[in-house]
RNA sequence: GUUCCCAUCGUCUAGCGGUUAGGACGCGGCCCUCUCAAGGCUGAAACAGGGGUUCAAUUCCCCUUGGGAGCACCA
């Protein structure tokens, strides 16, 4: 029976509607593929009008901990993924999980294993070696419970049955079947008392009246083993969806290798969360041809029946191609706002002086057309952080010899004489340069370079304008010779 | 080893028995152009292999191969 305590926190929801969860256990970051499973249910509860919960499965003392915890919540707070009600805690529930094992104990579906880490060890090793599957050979399962040593702990396991089979119905995969016979007694209560993972997700997704159980790949074989638990128990079994796994850009499993793998690490990338969602979600689902999916859009559009089979693997290129579609998308003000947040949460901080923030604004956007991240963006606008004459960058300074230099000074004169309006700066360049028989370019880069010390910018003549006739001259005849 | 899952361009994918096998990223070319982008046009690029089923297989079935996951008193 669910517990009445539990319920509370779940007024909101309707029970004809679906009810999904999140469940990362807080040992580490919240990764990308931890990101995505919780994107695919948080869709699909919005998609429904259904419950979006969230549950810390905290049932290993040794290795969860709180900052694990706050960075979980931190990564879906980033990704916009909320959920509904109070976060449940697993640990918090361990009674409860005793409760059920007890009754299981009691109704002869559950049974004490004496049997110690060496002489399961032992077990294994042999049955490695004789090349036999590797699993727990029952040894306790029908023993009399009069034999029990006295004194000696024990774990709980499952009576699991050995005849049949357990048919997992998956929303992605199809009906997955598993013989019971390959299913050996799981523990339930460890030798302290406490309840293991199987135990806890099926008691708790039970209590918390989840339909929906969509989790990892990895999870699959774990839900015929959770689906005899349920089925001892006589509970109704919840919809299954397993997720293909997440691979790295080689194929193989996404590990630290790849780096990056927290989703806080993007948000340090400048990725945008919108660019985040619409990525992990066509990576595995797709809606026909349709690449751009913004967040409403996918809420409307998303279902199980569209998500692929197959792993996937990370595209980093076609991360930045969406990204920019998505910087450009912002508005000019948005985006100096996410920028400055951005910078200000470096380290060390770098905190932009007003007169910086106007520049930006106003460049804006030029500057959005030109940058794939936030950290791009950054790059694109420095030169109008601070005033006074540029240090070159390389490349600039490569541009900046001496016959560039005197032709900068050449140019000066001209431009002074303009009102300084974009329109008028370019006609007055283009005339010098007709007048020297050059090419537009050929006068323009050297200026680029002395205004801005590097070779890639906005168009020139806005940026000149932008700055203002006082600023762009101390510039220039820096480096006019 | 064993159980389970998966398999279309380099990558993400559309396809749900009959298609010139489509789109996107990336890559090449052209256009635009003060640089770089953005944008437009365009090119190269895929059904892992072998058996069946069928008038017809990318599509359905089987095998092989190749990837991946699980096999704890972790979750």
């Amino acid at each position: 029976m669910p517990t009445a305590s539990l319920l509370e926190g779940f007024t909101m929801t309707d029970k004809a509607k679906p009810v999904l969860r999140f469940a990362p256990s807080p040992t580490g970051m919240l990764h990308i593929g931890g990101a995505r499973t919780a994107l695919f249910n948080w869709l699909y509860a919005r998609h429904t009008g259904g419950t979006f919960l969230l549950r810390i499965e905290d049932t290993d003392r040794e290795r969860s901990t709180p900052e694990a915890v706050a960075a979980i919540l931190n990564g879906m707070a980033w990704m916009g993924l909320n959920w509904d009600g109070d976060v449940i805690y697993q640990f918090a529930r361990a009674g409860r999980h005793r409760e059920v094992a007890e009754t299981l104990l009691k109704q002869g579906s559950a049974y004490r294993c004496y049997a110690t880490a060496e002489e399961l060890n032992q077990m294994r090793e042999a049955q490695r070696k004789a090349g036999k599957p590797v699993r727990y050979d029952g040894r306790w399962r029908d023993r009399d419970p009069k034999d029990a040593p006295v004194g000696t702990p024990f774990v709980v396991r499952l009576k699991a049955r050995n005849d049949g089979e357990t048919v997992v119905h998956d929303l992605i995969l199809g009906d997955v079947r598993f013989a019971n016979d390959q299913l050996d007694d799981m523990v339930l209560l460890r030798s302290d008392g406490t309840p293991t993972y199987m135990l806890a997700v099926v008691v708790d997704d039970f209590d918390m009246s989840v339909t929906h159980v969509v989790r990892g790949a990895d999870h699959l074989n774990n839900a015929a083993r959770q689906l005899q638990i349920i089925e001892a128990m006589g509970w109704p079994a919840p919809a299954y969806g397993h997720l293909p796994l997440i691979n790295g850009p080689d194929g193989q499993k996404l590990s630290k290798r790849h780096g990056a793998l927290a989703v806080e690490a993007y948000r340090d990338m400048g990725y945008l969360p919108e660019t985040m969602r619409n990525y992990l979600l066509r990576l595995g689902w797709s809606h026909g041809d349709d690449e751009i999916i913004p967040t409403a859009k996918a809420i409307e559009w998303f279902d199980f029946g569209a998500v692929g089979k197959s792993p996937a693997r990370m595209d980093y290129k076609k991360l930045d191609n969406l990204n920019g579609h998505y910087i450009r998308e912002t508005s000019d003000d948005d985006l100096v706002a996410e920028l400055t947040a951005f910078l200000e949460r470096r380290s060390p901080p770098h905190i932009l002086p007003m007169m910086a923030r106007e520049r930006l604004k106003s460049a804006m956007a030029s500057l959005k057309e030109r940058a794939k991240t936030l950290v791009q963006l950054d790059q694109g606008a420095e030169f109008l952080y601070a005033d006074g004459p540029r240090d070159l960058d390389a490349a600039a300074g490569k541009i900046l010899g001496p016959e560039a230099r005197a032709l900068l000074a050449r140019t000066l004169p001209k431009l002074e004489a303009t009102d300084w309006s974009a329109m008028d700066l370019e006609s007055a360049a283009r005339s010098f340069a007709e007048e020297s028989g050059l090419k537009l370019g050929d006068v323009a880069q050297p200026l680029r370079a002395a205004l801005t010390g590097k070779t890639v910018s906005p168009p020139l003549f806005e940026m000149l304008s932008l700055l203002g006739r006082e600023e762009s001259l101390i510039r220039l005849r820096a480096y006019a010779a």
